[in-house]
DNA sequence: CTGAAAGCGCTTACAG
DNA sequence: CTGAAAGCGCTTACAG
């Protein structure tokens, strides 16, 4: 049998809703018996039944974050740990656990939030990257729970999210490769029900027009978040009568696809084709050459995600903390696009 | 305010004991007022509070993973999280849910533990891999609480434990080299302090002597599991009268280290160097030219860690099931191994 | 097969 | 500054 309040109590000579006080440091208790009691839970090794406490406060303590579909996108492994890794710092600096949950479909997302919210196990939920009509964002959004989406959402802009600014961070990396003296510039997106696709392209389209270089729907190829998506990408752009010299990238993996493809066809990068790509992962600083690429500040977008859930759980009701949180992004420039093509007669 | 069982039963008229027994589907319930009791609370939409039920019934039905100190081996990211995704699989079939917590030291790490446990929240611990006489696997046996490490505990042997046979690992690798001819073969170590790399290294030194190979304190070199300590290495080696042929890596990452070296240096992989390394990260797959790496079934790792932990929380008392789980290994020979060196006279 | 009652370990008005 | 009492939403012997 494990201490519980009523132990203490009587071993420190006062009653359990004493007791209770000091645990939650209550002003009004005496600065002798505070420590009495104290000293008490100390020599017992008391610890507080969470549960119990959970289930008269109302409040858990807890947030939940939801994984995506295990299989698909297994390859974004380092973005998710890295975004894991900032929620769960700040929201144990905060005082709550973090729970992890995965659904094999929508359908059982669905369920596990439905079970853990409704459950009154967690007060809230993180989720990582919505896709598009996500039915998850409508589930919570019907059912009034605290919740942040790491991304954005197209059906509900007024939503808690956490998010980079895609379309200048895509418009951002275009413009570096075009101040090196480039003209014809490629994208290699991802899928395009995935908002960040979208976004990416957006950018990078309007930073052609805005310094009037050439578009050409061949330039753009859309495939998934997969180094094969990135090898078959460049088998496509090495064939046109007119290739793209410098390609934008929509993520490090995809990169390395391309540069795969490259090495084994004996191109050189950045001579025979520039890389920029996104998300910084390590493996873009490790591969040969290493690649340029934006870093859109993954901790802290889930540092972010967690203290701005956090905060919206404490302070339910009052509506006037902000909706929307933008994370810097800034372009680390690495060998891949350190090459300009020689100038035109 | 939520729908309780309360709520449920009055609907249905009958007890909230009634209620209860359907949820457990006890089965001295008829099987029309089952029938009656489940249609009310699917009208009504409830969901049973999972605190109430874990505080009478003692058990929480969750299970938390420590990680290690956040910042350090940071680059395990992909290793810990196909560990995480293994975990969570197997624990979310048995109906359990997973809480996430790190600590910033060892001391951290403990009293997060014994928040966990003690104050009722969880119902065991998963520790990711175990350094030399850890201060948690210590208190958690003290404690008598339900736990599984992911590695072996060299103080308590008996202790309940998922791993690979290291040893057996690193003696294939280095074996597989010396079916190829090689005469000379160096080891780059993990720090001494990590079980895994002393393990490896025994592995290493048994495969040598059984070949009767000659072994050479300077082909050995101890690091971090890091990129640098790679690129280290590889130019202490290189810089060796007589230098090892191909060389065993600790860890992928490492080797990614070892190759970036090789490549600034104009020296070619496999003719120059050959490298067998550990873990079969996707880096192994992806770098230039692919990495030859023993898989260790991370996934798998953690997915029977999460399942050996709750069959001993659940059947708790019965000693009788097995307390070592062995994860088979399996070496997947990619370019980097693939050259025999030139025959002596 | 079903219900009334006690209890899990806390917190929190209410009273003094 | 402190205590007695009620209650959070469940489960589970006990009784019938």
């Amino acid at each position: 049998m494990s201490v519980t309040i009523k132990d203490v109590a009587k071993k420190a000579g006062v009653s359990p809703s004493t007791v209770s006080r000091v645990l939650s440091n209550n002003t009004r208790i005496s600065r002798e018996t505070s420590q009495r009691v104290r000293d008490v839970m100390e020599e017992l090794g008391y610890h507080p039944n969470i549960m119990a406490k959970s289930l008269v406060s109302r409040t858990t303590e807890s947030i939940c974050v939801i994984l995506p579909k295990p299989a698909e996108e297994l390859f974004l492994n380092m973005f998710f740990m890295e975004l894991i890794r900032g929620i769960v710092t700040q929201a144990n600096r905060s005082g709550y656990d973090v729970l992890i949950s995965s659904g094999g479909s929508e359908q059982e997302e669905i369920e596990a939030v439905s079970r853990l919210l409704k459950g009154k196990r967690v007060d809230g939920a993180i989720l990582l990257y919505s896709r598009k009509d996500d039915q998850v964002v409508e589930f919570l959004k019907n059912n009034q729970f605290p919740f942040v989406l790491v991304g954005r959402s197209e059906k509900f802009p007024d939503i808690l999210s956490v998010d980079n600014d895609n379309v200048q961070a895509a418009y951002d990396a275009a413009k570096h490769l075009i101040s090196l003296g480039h003209q014809r510039i490629g994208f290699v997106s991802g899928p395009p029900n995935h908002i960040v696709s979208r976004d990416r392209m957006k950018g990078y389209v309007t930073a052609l027009e805005e310094a009037g270089l050439e578009k050409r729907k061949e330039w753009i190829v859309e495939g998934e978040f997969l180094q094969e998506s990135g090898y078959r990408a460049m088998s496509f752009f090495m064939n046109l009568p007119e290739r793209p010299t410098p390609l934008v990238v929509v993520d490090d993996l995809v990169s390395l696809g391309v540069l795969r493809g490259l090495y084994e066809l004996g191109y050189k990068v950045p001579e025979d084709l520039c890389i920029v790509s996104f998300n910084n992962l390590s493996i873009a600083e490790l591969s040969t050459p290493p690649v340029s690429s934006m870093d859109i500040g993954i901790y802290n977008l889930g540092y972010t995600a967690s203290q701005a859930l956090i905060q919206s759980i404490q302070h339910e009701g009052e509506r006037q903390f902000q909706k929307r949180h933008i994370i810097p992004h800034r372009l680390v420039i690495r060998e891949s696009s350190l090459y300009s093509p020689p100038k035109k007669p």
